[in-house]
DNA sequence: CGCACGATGCTCT
DNA sequence: GAGCATCGTGCGC
């Protein structure tokens, strides 16, 4: 069942954050269906330095400041693009950071594939098998075909292909926090949320906490 | 296995 | 002009 207004609004962004494990992505592409489930998520606070919103609304991070169940897509290094679901608080929002492939996985094979730096197998590890496919913000957003210009401050609640799903039968298990991961400030704050000994999470935890 | 680095282009100072 | 909420490679141990 696809999440409502009334659900994004229920929680302030940590949360958020903590609700949308475990949850499913949907992206009903002109290229075909993708279909995740979020596995890990950050979130981004006001007064947090690591916060795009930290400095106050600019052109790039406009949709931080939307209503809650906001889509917030932006460029990362040139060549990533990082996806967020906006929170009822102005100016926060929670990054989603990897996620298990469920549906499309050719398609998302085929779309990581496109990406210049994806090369077949060097190191030991295949950047097109199942567990690499949505491990990473990077990733994630390259396999489930989000880009700005297509997505970024689109509502979750409305759009007709990308939405998200709360599976009621899924028994969310425990959750891990940790600090969060490729940001320079703010890197103290226990801001990273994991399903825990789950197989598709970017980076393993340093220390656990569980809630 | 772990760390350092380069790719690449937009955003804000 | 600097700095990025990244990713994959190359190299050293």
């Amino acid at each position: 069942m696809r999440l409502t207004a009334s659900f994004y609004e229920q929680y302030d962004t940590i949360g958020l954050a903590q609700a949308l494990l475990g949850c499913t992505m949907v992206h009903q592409s002109a290229d075909g269906l993708t279909i995740c489930r979020i596995v890990e998520t950050e979130a981004y606070l006001n007064n947090d330095p690591a916060s795009h919103s930290y400095k106050g609304q600019t052109a790039r991070n406009a949709s931080m400041f939307a209503p809650a169940g906001t889509f917030y897509v932006y460029l990362i290094y040139g060549m990533y693009y990082c996806v967020n679901v906006v929170s009822k608080e102005a100016g926060e929002a929670v990054l989603i950071r990897a996620a298990e492939p469920i549906e499309g996985i050719e398609l998302m094979r085929y779309r990581r594939s496109l990406h210049p730096k994806t090369s077949l197998p060097k190191h030991s590890i295949n950047p097109l098998t199942l567990p690499n496919l949505c491990n990473g913000p990077g990733k994630l957003a390259q396999a489930m075909g989000f880009t700005r210009a297509q997505h970024d401050s689109l509502c979750l609640c409305s759009d007709a292909r990308v939405y998200l799903e709360k599976d009621t039968s899924l028994v969310t298990n425990e959750i891990v926090t940790t600090t969060r991961i490729g940001i320079t400030q703010g890197s103290e704050l226990p801001y990273r949320f994991l399903l825990k000994d789950n197989p598709y999470i970017s980076v393993k935890p340093r220390y656990n906490s569980v809630i």
